[in-house]
DNA sequence: CGCTAATCTAGAACAAGTTCCTACTTCGGC
DNA sequence: GCCGAAGTAGGAACTTGTTCTAGATTAGCG
């Protein structure tokens, strides 16, 4: 149950940036993006639970031991998988940045809009926050990327030029707090669709504030 | 896997005080509370995964069956001791109220004094915030209590006398989102313990914003 | 080309949550 | 005090994440 280190830095993680990646070979990458596949494929018919280590292995042609060589547990395969969709999001929004004026609503536009594309496979949201907010130390670093992920969206959101002041970052902080646990409690069944909202919007208030400081 | 809402109307479970619970027995009282008892302690030796089903029903002198009649899951029990813990919590508070002048200071306080609290046994805490935001729509009746409770608190902290405004609501609500999410970051040793007071700390303005209107 | 280390496959084995079954107690009503 | 129903003990069995092993395959290199 408890993965070292060590193990993140293992040669197919891709993990951070930082660390010393062996470069994949072609069949390497293929495997990957194989596993990856199947794991979105099963997520969003079933969910977190419908995401078997076994089923993944099958689906995407690999020896259960291999899924493991490149995803130390089912919680990092999916925060992978989270990694995976954030990237393609990324790309999408500065495609089509927000439109209004003013910042804090811009974020919320941004944050509504994600929201929009997480409803159309609410099983694989559910899947890749339950495991994102069920990781434990092991899983860290793959985290901290995932979040990392989020708040340039958001910072982007903002303002696309100067780096973000010191009181707008508390602000953008607070505003992916609110961003996580509310589409938990959504995904849970104890929120409807426009308390979201409306908890984006409140937090987004924020950043209202802290830009025009 | 998958527990259907029967199962939470069982009969020993205690779940939201709404529902038509049969009264427990001394025997089976003393059973329940020998079991929380059983929990909060290996919780608060190993965290969640100390936490073995098997273990908690030895410590507590009950069979492992008994433990799944009272508890439907792990998540389950681990939900219920959060409750548990809540009800004292909100009686120290009830005993001790913020000194502070200001509404959204108040509400910081109070949760600073709380998260002192979990410090204290960062395991036991680690424990209860997993099992709450890992809990699924099978256990959206317990989640959902401790969350009132939650409120209650802050509620509490804002204002004794009368009940919160629409926009107080709405602070309220993103305060919570901010503080289980803080919490889970700094339990899974991606924030410090500072980085969790500055968290509170921009989410409370928003409270002291609202109590100002 | 042939060698060696790393990687991969297939499948057994293990761990912990959950379910199920059988016999024994306890409870509430008579 | 006695009876049927409900609750409990004890433990086997099942599920799924994770680990381990032995035997192919592959990649890189002289």
């Amino acid at each position: 149950m408890t993965v070292d280190a060590s193990a993140t830095a293992g040669s197919p993680v891709p993990a951070a940036p930082a660390s010393p990646v062996p470069p994949l070979t072609e069949r390497q990458e293929a495997r990957r993006q194989r596993i990856l596949r199947a794991t979105q494929q099963l997520a969003a018919r079933g969910g977190f639970d419908a995401v078997q280590m076994r089923e993944v292995a099958e689906l995407s042609e690999v020896a259960l031991g291999t899924l493991y060589r490149y995803f130390p547990s089912k919680i990092h395969l999916l925060v992978a998988t989270m990694q995976d969709q954030l990237e393609q999001l990324h790309d999408q929004l500065r495609r089509k940045p927000p439109v209004s004026a003013d910042p804090g609503e811009r974020v919320a536009e941004t944050l509504m809009r994600t929201f929009k594309a997480l409803q159309r496979e609410p099983h694989l949201a559910e899947a890749m926050m339950r495991a994102l907010t069920f990781a434990d130390r092991s899983v860290s670093a793959e985290v901290d990327s995932v979040n990392r992920l989020i708040t340039d969206v958001i910072a982007d959101a903002v303002h696309a030029g100067r780096p973000l002041t010191r009181s707008e970052l508390a602000a953008v902080r607070v505003v992916t707090h609110t961003w996580h646990s509310t589409l938990i409690t959504w995904l849970s069944g104890r929120a409807s669709i426009s308390q979201v909202k409306a908890d984006i919007d409140t937090a987004c208030t924020l950043i209202s504030q802290a830009a025009a400081e």
